[in-house]
DNA sequence: ATCATTTTTTGTCAAATGGCAAACGATTTC
DNA sequence: GAAATCGTTTGCCATTTGACAAAAAATGAT
């Protein structure tokens, strides 16, 4: 729990009382590898935020390839956004892809909080607002870089995943066969 | 200005009053072809809403190589966000690259009327998180598609665009070389 | 420990794409 | 209207990556 107070704080001050509305609220959720946060063609009804094990939001391109779109790591919120927000049903799987422990918070006390708690709204804002600029900025790159920059980018921005999950996953967040990502770590070491 | 209002108005309600105090800071900005709205390395102070014309997103890889990170094109907002809302140095261009008309909005008026305008801060909210989320699922698709495919999906995407701006653009976009992009043209027809 | 299953590596070949340079076409400038 | 500039197409060849299949290695279950 400490983790998310932690993080929240590095977007704006709240007072103990106000983190205790915020605390409070909170269930913690353990997801086996391979479970399910989310799934595609169901309306969010949660947000998470993950203290330990990684989550991938992936969905299903219409050749039937499995397409990983980014990996969410510890300390981080986990949320379907568009999905949430909207109350639509959501295009993505969000799956966790080792153990994972989140600590969740239901839709309508979500709101709860935003209502009740002056000045979360703007936090909340400001996490989510940093969080999507970081998606387009890890993606872009990807595009325009061969298979071997590719993957030592991921090696960067990823650090403490590499060793924990699949090398298919891998393969599908850069866009490349496994056997090329295969021959590409070959070729690095 | 009747689109600027219109486009605000699909996130929320205003009243007339609101809309009048919005309408009353706007200026006119009018950019020349290949002129920049804002520059790497500068701080942003400024939001803009285009009303004609397209504007495009761009940066220099380590190779020196133009990345186009994505276009924009009229009736969305402008504006370098990271930048904007932490005032430090950008990191990317943002490009006039046809003829191009703007509201502008100083970064002392924008503050201005989120501390005024009740509610417009949630509307400005809906409108980030929105563009930022359609940031991240154009770009994500880019990645595992090859060359034609990718070029496919930018048709579908912004088919306003094509025949406004020179292929190279469009193929720093795509991540690919210009001459691939040519043929992949030359293929499809 | 053994077997079954999953994941990763490797081989072979074909297809896609890039690098480079030249030609071609369109547009702008004087 | 000629020259210069810019954008696009094309040719040639080298390299990268994908598709498919099989082997090897790692993991998990009994």
């Amino acid at each position: 729990m400490k983790e998310l107070i932690a993080y929240i704080l590095q977007f704006g001050n709240l007072n103990q009382h106000q983190i205790d509305l915020i605390s409070k609220k909170a269930t913690l959720l353990a997801l086996r590898k391979d479970e399910y946060f989310s799934e595609a063609g169901k309306i969010a009804q949660q947000v998470g935020f993950t203290l330990d094990g990684i989550v991938r939001v992936c969905y299903y391109n219409n050749k039937g390839e499995e397409i990983t779109k980014y990996f969410i790591e510890e300390n981080n919120l986990v949320v379907d956004l568009e999905s949430f927000d909207n109350q639509i049903p959501s295009s993505a799987y969000v799956q966790a892809i080792t153990d994972c422990k989140i600590l969740l918070f239901s839709r309508k006390d979500w709101n709860e909080l935003l209502d009740t708690i002056i000045g979360w709204d703007t936090i909340v804002h400001k996490i989510i607002s940093k969080a999507l600029r970081q998606k387009v900025d890890r993606r872009s790159p990807l595009v325009s870089e061969d298979a071997t920059t590719r993957y030592l980018k991921f090696l960067e921005i990823y650090p403490n995943v590499v060793n924990r999950i699949p090398l298919s996953y891998i393969a599908s967040y850069l866009g490349i066969t496994q056997s090329s990502l295969s021959r590409i770590r070959k070729n690095i070491s």
